[in-house]
DNA sequence: AATGAATGAGCGTTCATTCAT
DNA sequence: GATGAATGAACGCTCATTCAT
């Protein structure tokens, strides 16, 4: 209840599902390496034998985690540029969409992603920088659209990295149940890298 | 070489100093829980009992290192501002003393004071946090200095959580032999919290 | 083709047939503990679940696999001495047959009865005892024959484990592709036994 | 009591000697595999994450086992020629002392040399082929020096595996309180290999 | 202070077996 | 008969911690 419904597409409400939702939380809680499967399958309600006819191991679990939230997000990302021109509106529109991923409905599995990067086997870090590599991409094309409108300042490698910092610290603070909005943390961000207020445009 | 000295006072020659250095480095190179009290002791060039002579437990090293870089750059904190009353400058002095700890000498133990946060006591969590108490406290202050002057439109909280993010996360990407200066990245930083190139002024 | 087809009455082209000859091999080439049921199911082409329909226990197919082997080898020492009364002749046919069960077509299911042996349950390798006591005794009647036409010197059960130890061996060195063929080494160890060349006579 | 004192060089009254010996015993008794580190542990009176302080792993303790039984047989098969220099008595100390081995004082770790042997891992199967190479090649000069004084008819290598046999299966009947001794029991072999009466010399 | 063998709870994983479908 | 998800006991192994020396 004080839970959100994780939402996404792998993490249904199949037994798969409910596991990767379950471990995305305890990976978040406790830490991946703190995690016991035991943990995992008692929150799913199995016992721990039976994790392993869904995952060959509990790193699987984790680079499960991973590649569906990424995913998830990178769709998230296009949808909230899609049918939008204004190279100010596709930026605010991917801000809102990363702080809906870090402190929303994905918030568990996102913070996953960050903390327990070094868990993951070289493999599995390859593959999954592979899909945050399409997911940066998202980025890296609006903010070079936004500079060829003449409305940003400095390096975009540089912009992009100091707004991930500022999204993705916002889990560490933001209350979901405090008086700031997403989108009104969104603005804040947004003029930060435009440097102007946008509700004047 | 390419590893830095660590320069924090607890943090020396003696023993305990060694090792704090060397667990500084292992749990941010393996994480806490993947660095072995051996991993330690062989570091360190002892017997992996004889840590115990130090430390009564192995949470306890990390609690150490925690405390000494956060005591540590509190006081590079407090020499930043020290002297400077211009506003402005005493917060282009705290990012830079900011990055210098997070991107600079004490990257290793920033690190693991940001991942490996979970990791301590519940107890010692309320420690250590009394002790970033202080050093945030010097971030308000100057901020709301800031503000008096009419230098800071929005949230001293928002902005300095703002700020946090986009430092933190520095330590992620920011190449020590990359064409970037600290200093440079400070400014642009700078620019994104009071709105305008500050060199121009 | 180098894989013999096994002729064992009980392991047939039957599903139980193939049953028995896989696990035969498998239990051979990776030991009885080594190998899984979900090993044997797969070389059968079912689900691990539906061995069970076949065999109440791992151990029961362990259990029918040496039963079968027994009593077909058995069939074989008969057919050896049938029609045949110079005991030495007896005896010859005796010791091809056997070299023929361990070096020849049976050799899979012949090295797991040696080698498996105490991953039956007691109850089961008494029971296998007793087919291998019929086994035995045509040996031990063939054997007295022999001294009775004054052609044994020694105890009759002191040669015969002496046989067994040549014969059951060879299955660790006899190479079916080289030159010697198992006549050849049947007359050998003939020899051993009866202390002469038989050729000669 | 009823269980002989090993007397292999490496299985002493040290710890790692205890642990060998018990290790020897219970791989004889019920097999590697369903000899699990906490039986072994037990039977040395320590708790089974001891175990890992002596050896990396359960399979490094056969491999142990193997290879101080090798080389203290191929000390023993050394003794039993020094100072001989008639074939036939050289293979005679050959045949004991193979005998001793396999049904006297270390019939435990010789058994497991035989039916554990697929236990090792690839890499200690290769080394301990090359120490079983040297203890062959005593065997082998022995039977060529026999062939050059005409006292032996056959093929040397086939003659020797069938010995090996012989010797190897006896640990499966040879009763240490029976009638037949172990000298008695060379001498009937020896017999076997030479094709004639050895107390007639 | 230092050693290093020992502890013992706990880990991830395996696998024969069960059973509802 | 066959399936395949689930079971649950047991496995080899790890490692922070202890303590006699």
């Amino acid at each position: 209840m004080g839970q959100s419904q994780q939402i996404v597409n792998g993490m249904d409400d199949s037994p798969r599902g409910k596991l990767l939702s379950a471990a995305a939380r305890l990976f978040r809680e406790q830490g991946f390496d703190r995690t016991t499967v035991r943990d995992i399958a008692r929150e799913v309600g199995i016992q721990s034998g039976s994790l392993f006819h869904h995952f060959p191991t509990k790193e699987d679990i984790l680079y499960a985690v991973m590649g569906e939230v990424i995913r998830f997000n990178t769709e998230r990302l296009r949808q909230a540029i899609a049918g939008t021109h204004d190279p100010v509106q596709r930026l605010r529109g991917l801000i809102r969409a990363e702080l809906q991923a870090i402190i929303g409905d994905t918030r568990e599995a996102m913070s996953v992603l960050v903390y327990e990067w070094r868990c993951l086997t070289p493999e599995h870090q390859k593959d999954t920088l592979a899909l945050r590599a399409i997911y940066e991409q998202l980025w890296m094309d609006t903010l070079e659209g936004l500079r060829s409108h003449g409305r940003l300042r400095g390096d975009a490698f540089i912009i992009r990295r100091l707004i991930t910092g500022m999204t993705s610290w916002s889990s560490n603070w933001f209350d979901a149940h405090g008086n700031l909005t997403i989108d009104q943390l969104a603005d804040i961000i947004l003029e930060r890298v435009i440097g102007e207020r946008t509700e004047d445009a």
